[in-house]
DNA sequence: GCCCGGTTTTGCATCGATGCATTCCTCTTG
DNA sequence: CAAGAGGAATGCATCGATGCAAAACCGGGC
């Protein structure tokens, strides 16, 4: 059994009210108690009990973070930001991870969210629907990574739209004229995937090449598997590809293994541009060109955004667009340069 | 403000208790009461405080996982399996990084344990001194995964000693001569790297091959420019290795790429083992041979001993090893097969 | 009609810590 | 010397839920 207040204050000869005091620098005790009662913390080795006191002041200072996988890197790395700048918040931060399953998705937010356990919540969202959305009060802190957007609650994100037109627009000024699409989700009709695509026509509409169903690949996830069987599948069109516009790191190095595999050059037969810029594209041969959004400024706004909704309480819902850029890699630069 | 059991006991008109019978479906409610108070409960969309619940109970089923890093895949992969396996189990796991600081995880897990918060802690250490360790009660559940045995507590690893020593075996079976070894921590003189190390030697001495410290390459810590640096350096040596154990994955992959960029053919020129097997080694080029840790087995068997702990108060503590196996891919592969 | 056994339902104390307000000092001042 | 100001220390209620045991209720049997 752990020592309590209680403990301190009879090892000591004080009331209870007094060791809290010392414990919080409250109020004003005398030099002489306060060294008494400070040698009999150190002596039991007093720590509060957190439980207890979140309970009393109706804060944990916990917060959780709710992502689909961890061993995706781009959500490790995600992770790493959030964490290291929630913990210089005062925060402690706690990771779920919801296993590419959105029953449990919807389960872990709307649980954790009223548990009292969390302050507030960071939600990475696979796909919640609006009629699941609709059950979170508007009153909790909840901030939403990535698309979805949702008028009642703040989003952080970046520009899909932008940057896979920028990403295609690359691949087409490589000289790239046959580009597939790797990455649709294939139930889903809105979200993330979805706006990357509308991305990719844009920028082929807008140098006049005619888009072909056949080029887009889904995939059921952002797997390295996944990216290889993509680009296999690639391989056996009847006219082959000569770019690919992967719409995760993973499903690129994934593909490029497989490339390899092939015997086909990357990138002279076949130029590659991932997202998420995860640290693994920068060491793989070639290096991997990629959409990189700026990680740890996401994860500040976020934590800007769910601190502000928990100290006031309630804040106007805002979607914020983070900044991102393409780092022009090995894997799409074709004429020397 | 969340509805709380009070509010659904006035809404229902019954006492507090009762609702309380209700949400846990304890004793016998008459089925009058229990629809009406269901329907108070669904009506004000009531959750347990679980932090109340939590200080009542005395446990809160909060296990917290303390690493080093989530961006090494090796621990986003052991911290998948054990936040599935833990999630199952019904414990909510929640992950604590120490980037890499003593100072911060000496802190997390002197802070932790003790906070009520957490039924107890899982602990991958950088490296707790023994005197770090004696400040932990022998009470409290806490598990550790990897080295730094301590007799007062549980654990988890594999057997560095024996893993490293077939990896080095293996490289000599492949015709390897001068094996250099990369990853011993430079300051740190006991725990992972160390055992690994001596593996490493003992493997020397029973091919006859006398130890050179010039092959012994330290690094910092376990990241891929690290592993990079140090094949630079190693081809820079006067005689040049042939074969490369490197101490991680990450190191390996480093490596690997440093050898492209230096026109180093992999496998015939220099063959490279690692150790971790995460995913990004099975989809390089070459794919990577390495040491592969059952991590499955890892979570299941740390998460059996904590739970044990938590139950039973009081266990004797134990280290068990896990399995593990070397697996063969193209990258220390040599000759056809 | 009354007592008994069993089932329902409820009240009270409690987990550990903190907010508020009161009590208790001590020292100053008229 | 009495009154008052202000600091020091304490008691009590409370956060939300649960363990325990008492209270209330029901029907049946003598």
């Amino acid at each position: 059994m752990p020592p309590t207040l209680r403990d301190v204050a009879a090892a000591a000869g004080v009331s209870i009210r007094t060791v809290s005091n010392v414990v919080n620098g409250y109020a004003a005790v005398s030099d002489e108690l306060r060294t008494r009662v400070q040698t009999a913390l150190d002596e039991l080795g007093y720590r509060p009990n957190l439980l207890a006191r979140s309970l009393k002041q109706g804060r944990s200072n916990l917060i959780a973070l709710v992502l689909p996988e961890l061993d995706n890197p781009y959500f490790a790395e995600l992770t790493r930001a959030i964490v290291e700048d929630g913990t210089a918040r005062g925060f402690t931060v706690m990771i779920d991870q919801t296993s590419g399953d959105p029953e449990r998705e919807r389960d872990l937010v709307l649980r954790a969210d009223r548990s009292a356990l969390f302050d507030g919540l960071i939600v990475s969202p696979l796909g919640l629907t609006d009629e699941q959305l609709r059950e979170i009060p508007a009153s909790h802190a909840v901030v939403f990574l990535g698309e979805d957007d949702h008028p009642k609650f703040d989003h952080v994100r970046i520009d899909n739209h932008a940057a896979a037109q920028a990403a295609t627009a690359h691949l087409i000024a490589q000289g790239c004229r046959r580009i597939c699409a790797v990455g649709v989700h294939p139930s889903i009709s809105r979200g993330t995937t979805t706006t990357r695509l509308e991305g990719y026509r844009a920028a082929l509409a807008a140098a006049g090449i005619p888009f072909d169903p056949a080029l887009v690949l889904p995939t059921a996830r952002f797997t390295r598997d996944e990216g290889a069987a993509a680009m296999h599948a690639a391989w056996k069109l009847s006219e082959p590809p000569d770019g690919l516009f992967c719409f995760s790191d993973l499903l690129a190095l994934g593909a490029l293994r497989a490339a390899h595999d092939l015997g086909v050059r990357v990138p002279e037969e076949l130029a590659i541009v991932g997202f998420d810029d995860i640290e693994d594209g920068r060491y793989s041969m070639p290096s991997l060109s990629t959409v990189s959004p700026d990680k740890r400024w996401i994860a500040q706004t976020a934590l800007d955004k769910l601190t502000e909704r928990i100290d006031s309480g309630q804040t106007d819902a805002a979607t914020v667009i983070a900044p991102w850029d393409l780092q022009v890699r090995e894997s799409s630069q074709r004429s020397g340069g």
